[in-house]
DNA sequence: GAGCCCGCGTAC
DNA sequence: GACGTACGCGGGCTCG
């Protein structure tokens, strides 16, 4: 039998210091457990061990330490992130199913020695992998030692190659030169070079001390006299036991297959994807489930199921496709207990001549339709802004509390980049379930997929969410998120469903009218941009403009990206007073943007039925709690200049209604303000002065009435920066200006601002400290950046800290309206229609006749969502279009 | 040809 | 490499 022994410690420290640094996205180290995992797979892969086992210090002290007081006495103390992943380390051990040896009072070393010549004794092959040296003293016949990165067998010969002795003499060497490591002392003067040498001329250390007069030189020869003891002693300290009290069985070390599903999960934990792909599919639950799924047709189990429904169930909806205002249903899934999950296939493609029949769909409306509509009873699935969507169209509305996961692991840790009931599952349950993908197969849509599996992948998705509801409820109390989950997020759902099904209407032949002339003019300005580059080129491509810019022109670069010299506008700007070409680029460039991206695009994502655009409000994306839009974006449509006018100017309010737009003034510098308690920063709001003014006068150190616009100027974008986590980079590059007059502006900032100053001190602390930050209403965004070993990503780090809190709790408070003005609008029975979130504004449809009450009660919502230090103010225009209702 | 990353630019 | 949060375009690369 060929038997590892792996010396724990040995390979934590190496795995450790190895990786610089490694995190999970919750900031927790991982750096040493990824280094030690991957070398434990690595062993098992290329060396295919019969036998495993590894062994650790125990951390209480051991007899050398009794014997030598300085024993070992150089070692620094673990470092603090290290010996937070030792626990982990044994956890992915015991998941692979080795064996532990630990014993108190004694080191590894003895541990393995102990095994190593009772297994050697007994016939195996023994492989000790170190890369400590005191270890070589085991090598015979049978015991090797094996370092794993070299990929090294270190045999006799080796030992001689490097001691000039064999084994069995490794502990005199270390008697005489002593080990830095162990801090073993061994003889002050003695190095590798004079030990050599004495143990060539002297049969035993005990040959050296009893016969000191053989050695020539008289200052080696007191230096063995005087440190006889230190001699002994170190001999002693650097001998291995082999013979510590273990029950030492080889037998037992085989090495088993390993526990596939705690790998999983830890990895998982660990956030260790490229483990992951390694852990064979075949022993994980990949679709595989114990539960029961029933596909419903008859309509007396539908009663059934429906009655047997108490306070709350999950369910889930397939559909034709992924736009719930598009797209038609095809089943429902429900569950309501964890062993038992059904599908209610609906419109599925059906052989009309055997098979049991689809239930009508009229029916099944009317049977769940007082289920899905009970005040009484919670709602559970994944995503329920897109399946409340999807029944709404067929005429069930859903009503009663919610509980979207969602939505509850993104609360949990809104750094992630995705939410999908895979990840979601895999994630909280260790389920690995079927993709849709794989279920969809050659298949068009849902509707094509054979019944069999449609059901048991539609009654699963139902039954997942079911079974993550608990544990999503239990860890968003343990993180304080109960509030901003069921005041905010769950309420909130309704109000992006009504935004979305109602759209905007947007005025194509507008926007086609622009196109054309857009056309002209950009095809003109390509005459231009090649007439001056003396060639014709793809302007679109950054590649071929840097070449013709910094290569054939022979402008210089002022800044690089990953691949090359950058061609943004920046650059660009800077290059206008050496060539015409830059001032043409930019002209085109920002053309062909509005052209390519709104202008052209807009009219084709009118949807026929309702002739409006509508947006997808996603409430799981942004790290901050902030929403985001897409398909389309309509949270970026331009403003500035003239071409931004005329596409606010496209969208529009349908027949004879108006637009309101109503958008917080100043949100994030007031929020600052508050959150702070900066006495100057307050006051300026409580006198409504015109803040970035004020703070222009602060900067210049003039009067109110003598500040100039650019004054102005300068100051917004230096409040803009404290907000963002500002750095001296930053501003001098947005303001082209020099880092050191940067400097001067943030120095003078934050002397003005000594509340803002403290308030961003106090935040950073705190958030390296508990490794998150928060919103005013207890919203966490993990900042892990801040423990980085890299200096830059801790700076991000430290921006993030400041900036998230301020942004996020923006976020908030305008969801907290918008849930406060639809509960308004409903209770009225206004016709008003909330339709667009901007992050600061919203915007409204609406009749004439309601304006004047609207705007009064939207005013009164928005800016009375809760009392802050300082006051919440709204400013609220109207209009035919967007333009003008800004 | 699909899918991905990159550079870039729009919004707040 | 460098002020926060997003989405989406075209180019250009990789992969099948």
């Amino acid at each position: 039998m060929d038997l590892y022994i792996i010396d724990g410690n040995s390979y934590v420290y190496r795995a450790y210091y190895a990786i610089r640094s490694l995190t999970n996205s919750k900031g927790f180290p991982t750096n040493a457990i990824f280094g030690f995992t991957n070398m434990l797979m690595k062993i098992i892969r290329d060396r295919r061990p019969e036998g495993l086992v590894v062994s650790f210090d125990s951390p209480e002290p051991t007899e050398r330490h009794m014997l030598f007081g300085q024993y070992k006495a150089n070692r620094k103390e673990t470092p603090a992130d290290l010996a937070e992943q030792l626990p982990h380390i044994r956890r992915v051990i015991d998941a692979f199913r080795i064996r532990i040896f630990e014993l108190p009072g004694y080191e590894a070393d003895d541990l393995i020695g102990t095994i190593a010549k009772k297994a050697a004794s007994e016939g195996a092959n023994v492989f000790i992998v170190t890369a400590d040296k005191d270890m070589m003293q085991l090598v015979d016949e049978r015991i090797k030692v094996y370092d794993p990165m070299k990929d090294r067998v270190l045999d006799r010969a080796y030992v001689i190659g490097k001691f000039g002795v064999g084994p069995e003499r490794v502990t005199e060497f270390m008697a005489l030169t002593g080990d830095a490591v162990d801090n073993i002392p061994g003889v002050k003067g003695i190095g590798e070079k004079t030990a050599k040498e004495l143990l060539s001329v002297f049969s035993s250390i005990d040959d050296l001390l009893g016969h000191p007069e053989r050695i020539s030189r008289e200052r080696l020869r007191t230096l063995i006299a005087e440190n006889r003891d230190m001699v002994l002693m170190s001999r002693k300290l650097a001998t291995i036991d082999v013979a510590a009290p273990i029950d030492v069985d080889p037998g037992e070390f085989v090495l088993k297959e390993p526990d596939w599903l705690s790998l999983l999960a830890l990895f998982k934990e660990y956030e260790f994807s490229s483990f992951m792909k390694l852990i064979p599919q075949a022993d994980t639950p990949a679709g595989t489930s114990d539960r029961q799924h029933e596909m419903v047709m008859s309509e007396e189990r539908l009663r059934d199921i429906a009655a047997s429904v108490a306070d709350s169930f999950a369910f889930d909806t397939e559909a034709t496709g992924r736009n719930p205002l598009r797209d038609s249903l095809v089943g429902i899934s429900l569950c309501n207990e964890m062993n038992r999950a059904c599908y209610i296939p609906l419109s599925h493609a059906q052989s009309l001549v055997s098979g049991p029949v689809q239930l009508e769909t009229g029916k099944v409306f009317s049977i769940l339709g007082p289920l899905f509509g009970d005040q009484g009873v919670s709602k559970i699935g994944h995503n329920l802004k897109y399946d409340i969507m999807v029944l709404d169209r067929v005429g069930m509305s859903v009503d009663g509390p919610l509980f979207d996961t969602m939505i509850a692991a993104y609360l949990l840790n809104p750094n992630k980049p995705g939410h999908s009931l895979d990840e979601v599952s895999f994630e909280y349950l260790s389920k690995r379930k079927r993709t849709f993908m794989e279920v969809l197969k050659k298949h068009r849509t849902f509707a094509d997929v054979p019944l069999e599996e449609a059901t048991a992948y539609a009654a699963e998705d139902a039954a997942l969410a079911f079974e993550l509801k608990d544990d999503l409820f239990t860890k968003l109390k343990e993180n304080g998120l109960e509030r901003i989950y069921f005041d905010i997020e769950m309420p909130l759902i309704s109000v992006l469903v009504d935004m979305e099904t109602a759209g905007i209407m947007i005025r194509s032949a507008l926007l086609d009218e622009m196109s054309k002339e857009l056309a002209e003019e950009i095809s003109a300005i390509e005459r231009r941009i090649y007439f001056l580059a003396g060639e014709e080129f793809n302007i679109n491509s950054p590649k071929q403009l840097s070449s013709i810019l910094f290569t054939k022109l022979g402008l210089s670069p002022t800044r690089k990206t990953k691949t090359g010299f950058s061609t943004g506008m920046d650059v660009l700007e800077d290059l206008v007073e050496f060539h015409d070409l830059p001032q043409e680029v930019l002209h085109y460039r920002s053309l062909a943007k509005l052209k390519t991206t709104y202008i052209d695009v807009l009219p084709g994502l009118v949807n026929p039925e309702t002739g409006r655009v509508h947006t997808s409000f996603n409430q799981t994306v942004t790290a901050t709690g902030r929403l985001s839009s897409s398909d389309p974006n309509l949270q970026n449509i331009p403003i500035k200049g003239e071409w931004g006018k005329r596409i606010r100017a496209a969208f529009v309010a349908e027949g004879g209604n108006l637009l309101l737009s109503a958008d917080y003034s100043q949100v994030e510098l007031r929020i600052l303000a508050h959150l702070s308690g900066d006495e100057g920063l307050i006051s300026a709001f409580n006198e409504n002065l015109d803040i970035h003014a004020r703070t222009a006068a602060e900067l210049y150190g003039v009067p109110l009435d003598r500040v100039t616009s650019e004054m102005r100027r300068t100051a917004k974008t230096v409040n803009f920066g404290v907000i963002y986590g500002i750095s001296s980079f930053g501003l001098s590059e947005t303001l082209n200006i020099d880092r050191k007059e940067a400097e001067q502006y943030i120095r003078q900032y934050f002397d003005r601002h000594p509340g803002v100053k403290r308030y961003v001190e106090e935040l950073i602390a705190e958030a390296a400290k508990k490794g998150f930050v928060t919103t005013l209403f207890g919203r966490k965004r993990p900042v892990p950046e801040l423990n980085n070993k890299n200096r830059t990503v801790r700076q991000l780090g430290e921006r993030l800290a400041v900036n998230s809190p301020i942004q996020g709790t923006a976020a908030d408070i305008i969801k907290i309206a918008m849930i406060n003005i639809r509960k308004r609008l409903n209770a009225a029975s206004l016709a008003t229609r909330m339709i667009l979130q901007v992050h600061d504004e919203l915007l409204f449809e609406l009749p004439e006749a309601e304006l004047e009450a609207v705007q009064r009660m939207v005013r009164e919502e928005m800016e009375g969502v809760l009392k802050l230090s300082v006051p919440l103010k709204v400013d609220i225009g109207h209009g035919r279009n967007w333009a003008e209702a800004h």
